[in-house]
DNA sequence: ATTGGCACTCGGAGTGTTAGAGTGCCAAAT
DNA sequence: ATTTGGCACTCTAACACTCCGAGTGCCAAT
């Protein structure tokens, strides 16, 4: 038997499937694809392929669609993705063209490739191990209540509320912020973890005596209290805790709904699965796993239950390797897989240049 | 003709078909409802409300639906709200205890809403046009790109990053970060706008004397030049627009998958709409000006187009009035509005008290 | 003003029929 | 050994038709 006919034929059959949405048949492949071959011999083709498990059929008397397996290993043996148009590329270099906000950019990039692919896109914020404490800022806000800000040399800056026990000054917040930023300063976030402020809690409560001495009349003189500054110091292990906790923006949930038929009633799931991050971040981790420069999955390739209907096309982006940064197109299984997969490795190759020079 | 009855009838007929999503006939309404009279009294009735256009029959044999109208007119006519449940009391009230970070204390609350009413809640940023600007921090990144923090006084944070001309060191920075300060610490927001770097834009480049002179030299010796300065005013202000730009967080999309069928094929729109955060915005503007505790807008009473078969419920929450942030519960038109009316108001009511805590 | 009665309408459900798409298999052809 | 044409078979989707019942509107009677 013809093995490379099959799989001629099993690609046909996805490609048609994905243009049209309905079962193909032996007779449309012929027509459509210049196969030198017959019907019949389609017939004997579709037949193995489906005991094979590539295909099946959704009644007796209708054609055949890809099963899960089926898209795999069409999407496995793609050998040329399809060229973006030049309308395409122009969008993307404006893209990276726009100022350079953060956060600007990632919802740009989102919103663009939701576009470019007519499918809902998901974006990880980049994760940057590697940045530095660049400054730490304590504001006061009313009595009591302070505001600290840290950010890192990598532009990112995260706040938090903390509610003192004491009311402190402007001097006293200097002397805060000074003694904060001696301590943190220059460390790498990797460095600072859960620890320091337990240490502090222990040496606090064990009446270090370098300083503890000095807590009482410090508080009166406007100095501050021990106890403020492990307040403090454990709002800065928080903020550093949020630097890595990770975050997606998507967009394109419309996209879903229009194509939305292929899913029916499963739709809801989905949208409840988008509204968890968890969910989401656990996918594209799991996904990360693959080290390839796009990973696919497919249908119930997805562990995710209300996924199991839906593939992913995901790409790492961002400088170097270890970044686990990715991004992602989520849409019905039966996808144009060339596109999607040309469209997200060439968003996330422009997006890693831009955060390069940025 | 009797009429508090036909007003009861309305009643019915709305309660039934949010019931049941089926279109209600004369049988049905005595058999459901203890109205003393007869079929035939209510098919009289019914006449007239169709008249009147509060109702309206699908097909020629069938019942009627409420119309728009009719939904108003019975959301006016409202004499008692459902009450909340016990347990649903408990679950506002331990919202409310929740550590009260802002973000995350909001971000509960839209949950909370949109569990309640099982339907999508949307809740705006409260808008703090009294506050002050605290402290603006300049943090140089990489040569030549500044990272600019807004902070104020209500625990509002904002940056961005500049680019500039010129590299400036721990001096320049340190100069430029008190000038900037020396400008701007204290002012109120609202005080500033975009005509202070337009003027200072003109001033540059009529060649104001007094410090022009000095922009090259100071470059060199390691100063702000002037060109500097402009350009982080110019942050400041897109910082403090950046500021007054209202967000919306939304929970609880997936509902709107859930009760979906309402709509069949217009789900991809309202979607669509809820990725334009301006259009969501422009909703709650425009209700505010309702001046009422609890504003309701009915089908095509909203302007958006994709909302024409859509139902909003807001409330404005946050301490005084002028504030004009609000909160809101979108569904079908068919929604049962008693309920979602007091889960709105209730929840508005406990996060403003708990706003006024914090 | 209300009511029972009655004729009327019409949508939806059930049934039967048909056309055609598609299959599987077999025997002949290459 | 593979390919092919032919043929019988199986379903589904579409259409036509019928029929029931829910619901209405109107009218005459109360």
């Amino acid at each position: 038997m013809n093995d490379s006919r099959r799989a001629q034929v099993l690609r046909a059959i996805v490609e048609d499937f994905v243009a049209t949405n309905e079962p193909v048949g032996s007779k449309a492949i012929v027509q459509r694809h210049t196969l030198g071959v017959s019907p019949a011999t389609i017939r004997n083709d579709m037949a193995q392929l489906e005991a094979e498990g590539y295909i099946a059929q959704p009644h007796t008397s209708a054609g055949r669609i890809p099963t899960d397996l089926g898209y795999r290993m069409f999407v496995d043996r793609i050998d040329e993705f399809k060229p973006l148009s030049q309308a395409e590329r122009r969008a993307i270099l404006q893209l990276v063209d726009g100022e350079s906000d953060l956060d600007g950019m990632l919802d740009r990039t989102v919103r663009l490739l939701a576009g470019l692919t007519h499918q809902v896109a998901l974006i990880q914020y980049p994760m940057v191990s590697q940045a530095k404490v660049k400054h730490i800022e304590v504001v006061g806000l009313a009595a009591g209540r302070v505001l600290v800000v840290l950010i890192t040399d990598a532009g990112q800056v995260e706040q938090k509320i903390v509610v003192l026990a004491e009311a402190v000054d402007e001097d006293g917040l200097a002397r805060i912020r000074e003694r904060i930023n001696a301590e943190y300063a220059g460390r790498r976030l990797s460095r600072i973890d859960a620890r320091t402020s337990e240490q502090t809690d222990a040496e606090a409560a064990a009446g270090t005596p370098s300083n503890t001495e000095a807590t009482s009349e410090d508080s009166a003189a406007g100095g501050p209290a021990e106890a403020t500054i492990t307040r403090i110091r454990d709002a800065v292990t928080d903020l550093v805790a949020a630097t890595r906790e990770e975050r997606i923006i998507m967009a394109g949930t419309a996209n879903l709904a229009r194509s939305g038929h292929e899913f029916g009633e499963q739709m809801a799931p989905i949208l409840e699965a988008f509204e968890e991050q968890v969910v989401l971040l656990k996918l594209l981790t799991s996904m990360a796993e693959d080290h390839a420069e796009i990973s696919v999955r497919i249908g119930r390739e997805n562990t995710h239950e209300s996924f199991s209907s839906t593939s992913v096309v995901a790409a790492e982006y961002g400088r170097v390797a270890g970044s686990s940064a990715r991004l992602a197109v989520l849409g019905p299984t039966r996808m144009d897989y060339p596109t999607t997969i040309s469209a997200v490795r060439a968003v996330a190759k422009y997006v890693s240049s831009a955060l390069d020079r940025g």
